[in-house]
DNA sequence: TAAGGCAACTTTTTT
DNA sequence: AGTTGCCTTA
């Protein structure tokens, strides 16, 4: 096969990491240095060259994005469709060898994922049962403490429990809720992770199967591996496999949930003969921005090493802009985004990126008023929203009665006269029989536990739940969603509430059929090959069968949307300014990027600070955030912001201080700015950089003025200087006008 | 049982 | 400041 077309848009780095000779391969592939593309390119030049047959090609990534995204480029490439490889997250591959080999793992048939808001409704319940009072250990304290444990290959025979109080209460209420999920055939994320590599690990016939079967591993992001998903492809490579390792320790940035870089150099150890080549030149940024990034980065000890150097030109200098507070700081980001705008660029090609999601408070005020479209990243995701999480749990009733998360959360929803009290009974009756709530409700029932009310209404339920499971046999799946909401009275719950979020919630149900009848059609990247018989040739599996068992369409769709929480909003359409906080920008790349809130306490943020670890990865965030840029980098910093409520005066980020002036250009108000009085002195630090004083103009952003023609309005930002200089005024008439201040008559109110 | 009021808490997030 | 969970009252 011609592989000309593979190799000719690659660097000698990287060419020579996607034409290795067989071994193990570490790449350090740098910010904007074309790390997807190596590993694209390495699987299809795999399949090109017959190194390898697609079923023996396993390729790992930890968002469902990053896997659409790789098949997508590898199919591409390719030209064709590629069935019988395995590209997933790692959470999608332990479920996908969980489900087919659930027996041997000793699970039902039908085991459901509870995602994280789910699990902690599991542990409150068991820490009830257990009477442990959730002020003195809070649920939120356990699930992370038991996920940690997890994550570290832990179970609860593990832990040393020695004479801690805390934490031998802690592992009781583990083991409860261990055995509580397994009653009820229900499974965590960090479980599914867990459980595979137990799975694989004491069974030596699947072991060997499927380390004969993946001949070639690739891992992305590999510096965000944890010790179970790094344990986990050691066990799976053997002697045998060969693992592609792509990976970046400059952008580690989430040490604070487990992961863990040092798996970066543990590779070299653990696995004989590595290669390391190292992706340094960059394709994404101008020298000026590459440079600001590299210098910052280079305050961080005990790195990798790594020096990225771009072909391209220097571009603009890295803009820093001062403002006095956050409301300034948006005005200023949103008065620039008005400006590139009228430049030419998209506002799809504009983000701006901060610290905490609190941040984005007064950027959607201030590009709201701007009349500026945009878009927060980063919210409650679709299948995390209440009410379908309402739906959902009806529908795993339906596919197993036992679930008691999925019971208690909508036995009484809408409201059908099931309060806590009766709820208490059904729970009193499962744990001295120790079945599910369901199961109870029955004996109960059986059994006239109840006042006559209270029965009618759990024998109305029970009726229910079992007259829909009847009612959607045979359905196609978006049918039964719509029975589903039709039955349950959700929809109707809902409609008949007056409240404005409701007409949202009624939307997002209407939705959820959408969504199902999507799935169904194939149309969602689905963690199964929707085509195994792409190619009869590749499609021919060695040995030991495994193809995926026949599942229900409902239970795949249950399963997808605990795995895949999906998009926040459906508008993407709209070319809008996007905004997220730092981590959700990792991965991507914009023309224009805002860095804003550089502020001691806040970034660095003030929780990291009294570590060096941390705060180490705060650097790294900052140097995530840089890179993301191509063209253009602004970073701002506000004097003094209100947080919690009560107004901070802040000192100007370390990271700040890190970037070598000679890179930066200040952004000054060229106009005149006068800032309250009492805000003069208050700036912690003396900043070497002056702004100017005001020059009689006496006007300030966000100050309201009157004009002649347009009368009042509110000033929004500022440009050139001297006789040029031309304000923006927002007017409450008019709208926004740019005015030479010269030549205007503004006067300040 | 359900709705409304008050105190406590606020880093980052995927699966 | 704004949400979230808990507790009171009708």
């Amino acid at each position: 096969m011609d592989v000309t077309h593979i190799l000719d848009p690659l660097n000698p780095a990287q060419r020579e990491a996607v034409t290795a000779e067989p071994g193990h391969l570490l790449v350090l592939a740098g910010a904007g240095s074309g790390k997807t593309r190596v590993l694209v390119h390495r699987i299809a030049w795999l399949l090109a060259t017959r190194e390898a047959g697609p079923w023996g090609v396993l390729a790992v990534t930890f968002t469902n994005k990053a896997a659409g995204e790789m098949r997508g480029r590898i199919e591409s490439i390719l030209a064709r469709p590629v069935g019988g490889m395995w590209v997933g997250t790692f959470h999608g591959i332990a479920h996908r060898l969980l489900r087919q080999h659930h027996q041997e793992a000793g699970l039902p048939d039908g085991f459901q994922i509870l995602d994280a808001d789910d699990q902690l409704r599991w542990v409150r319940r068991v820490m009830r049962d257990l009477d442990v009072d959730e002020a003195r250990m809070p649920p939120r304290l356990v699930t992370g403490f038991i996920n940690a444990r997890k994550d570290e290959g832990l179970r609860p025979d593990h832990v040393d429990a020695a004479g801690d109080h805390g934490q031998d209460g802690v592992l009781e209420i583990w083991r409860a809720y261990e055995a509580a999920c397994q009653r009820s055939g229900v499974v965590d994320f960090a479980e599914l992770l867990l459980r595979a590599h137990e799975l694989l690990r004491d069974d030596p016939t699947l072991l060997a199967h499927y380390r004969s079967r993946f001949g070639h591993i690739l891992v992305d992001e590999f510096q965000d591996t944890n010790t179970i998903q790094y344990a986990w492809i050691r066990l799976l490579a053997g002697e045998t496999g060969l693992v592609f390792a792509v990976g970046d320790d400059d952008q580690a940035i989430y040490g604070w949930r487990g992961a863990r870089v040092e798996n970066i150099q543990q590779f070299s150890r653990d696995f004989p003969g590595v290669r390391v080549i190292r992706l340094e030149q960059n394709y994404r940024s101008t020298g000026n921005i590459l440079a600001a990034a590299n210098a910052l980065i280079a305050h961080n000890a005990g790195r990798l090493g790594k020096d990225l150097w771009t072909a391209g030109s220097h571009g603009d200098p890295v803009q820093v802009y001062s403002a006095y507070n956050e409301t300034d700081e948006a005005r200023y980001v949103a008065g620039r985004v008005i400006h590139l705008v009228e430049g030419g660029d998209r506002r799809d090609d504009i983000a701006v990126l901060y610290r905490v999601s609190a941040q984005s408070r007064a950027f959607e005020e201030a590009l709201l008023s701007a009349g500026i479209p945009y878009r927060v990243h980063g919210g409650l995701r679709f299948y995390e929203r209440a009410e379908i999480k309402d739906a959902l749990a009806y529908l795993r009733l339906v596919a197993n009665r036992h679930d008691d998360g999925a019971f208690e959360r909508v036995v009484n929803v809408p409201p059908r006269g099931i309060g806590t009290r009766t709820v208490d009974i059904l729970r009193g009756t499962a744990r001295a029989e120790a079945c599910s709530l369901w199961a109870a409700a029955r004996r109960v029932l059986a059994a006239g536990g109840l006042g006559a009310r209270a029965e009618k209404a759990v024998a109305a339920f029970v009726d229910l739940v079992d007259g829909l499971a009847d009612a959607l046999e045979g359905l196609v799946l978006e049918h039964q969603v719509e029975a589903m909401l039709g039955t349950s009275g959700l929809l109707e719950h809902y409609r008949n509430d007056k409240s404005d979020r409701a007409q949202t919630r009624v939307e997002n149900l209407e939705e959820l059929a959408v969504a199902a009848g999507v799935f169904r059609r194939g149309e969602t990247l689905l963690p199964v090959e929707l085509d195994p018989a792409a190619s009869a040739e590749e499609s021919a599996e060695p040995a030991t069968g495994a193809v995926d068992p026949p599942r229900s369409a409902l239970a795949a769709f249950l399963a997808h949307a605990a795995l895949e929480a999906g998009e926040e909003q459906a508008g993407e359409w709209d070319d809008c300014v996007h905004l997220m906080t730092l981590h959700s920008a990792k991965g991507l790349e914009f023309p224009v990027v805002f860095l804003c809130g550089l502020e001691e306490g806040l970034f660095p943020h003030q929780r990291s600070s009294d570590d060096p670890n941390r705060l180490e990865e705060e650097r790294r965030l900052c140097y995530v955030g840089m890179t993301r840029a191509r063209r253009q980098l602004y970073l701002t910093h506000a004097e003094s912001r209100r947080l919690h409520g009560a107004e901070h005066f802040t000192v100007a980020s370390r990271f700040l201080r890190e970037v070598p002036p000679d890179l930066i250009q200040e952004v000054r108000m060229r106009a005149s700015v006068t800032r309250p009085a009492f805000q003069r002195g208050g700036v912690a630090e003396p900043r070497p950089r002056s702004r100017p004083a005001d020059d009689g103009g006496g006007l300030r952003l966000g100050q309201r003025v009157a004009h002649p023609k347009f009368g009042e309005g509110v000033v929004l930002t500022y440009e050139g200087s001297g006789h040029h200089t031309r304000v923006q005024v927002n007017f409450d008439g008019a709208g926004s006008k740019w005015l030479v201040l010269s030549v205007a008559k503004l006067e300040p109110l």
